[in-house]
DNA sequence: TTTATATTTCGTTATACATCGAAATATTAA
DNA sequence: TTAATATTTCGATGTATAACGAAATATAAA
């Protein structure tokens, strides 16, 4: 039950399927994200603490860069079923749609140059 | 998105998810969870209310009683999938097979004294 | 080493939510 | 009609949560 109210909980905030459905396409740095849903970055970086408590993501550092990916076979059965599901709800949504075209755009940018924006702010 | 967002927001409540589990086995009245849960008609109402906007649930009046019963097929598919979901992580959850076991001894008893009893509370 | 930068943590604030008891509503029983 | 009872609504209270900016941490670049 306690990995299910983690899963629910994490699932229960709007940004926070938006961030899961972003990752569907590979891994993202914070910056990309927090471009993305024009958030701040701490307010990103709680997001996916929460994702990561709920075992939803996994992330990777590399460099000064931590990369945050969907956690997919590697987490609970319980988070797979969730993707599964929520992927099913929302792969019409036109929200979801026009972060998959913006996240596009976002990857076409130097990673290194969304950084410094994201920080300046 | 939005119905997606009712029904995550109604899963990541421990309760409710307790609800919906008793639930599986038929209709039942309020006061009959309010029973189970130990909590007050009050708070048992509005969980029920916040189930019934996200459309897992559905009611039917009869006389004084209010029966509350799963939307099952009645509902939007995302409830059905959520449904299906939420049983497959918490089948084998204490809480819930206590709950399952509870509700027998609940249902044994006369629902008019049961809920006489609520309302002296 | 010093500076720049990417992310997290912390403290604060505003909002949302769970809970209760009391009052209101609706229906049945006397 | 009046009294009893099942449920909901309302108002209050405490706790959780989302958001931000500032400070802390960690790594890379100069």
């Amino acid at each position: 039950m306690r990995a299910l109210m983690r899963i629910t909980k994490a699932l229960a905030d709007e940004n926070r399927v938006r961030i899961l459905m972003a990752l569907r396409g590979g891994e993202l740095c914070v910056c990309q994200i927090t471009e993305l849903l024009g958030l701040s970055p701490s307010t990103i970086s709680s997001h996916l603490a929460i994702l990561y408590g709920a075992e939803m993501v996994v992330s990777r550092k590399k460099g000064r860069w931590i990369y945050y990916r969907l956690a997919e076979g590697d987490g609970p059965k319980e988070a797979a079923g969730a993707m599964d599901w929520v992927c099913a709800c929302v792969k019409r949504d036109p929200q979801v749609i026009a972060d998959a075209a913006q996240l596009k755009i976002v990857l076409k940018q130097d990673a290194s140059e969304l950084c410094k924006r994201q920080c300046r702010k």
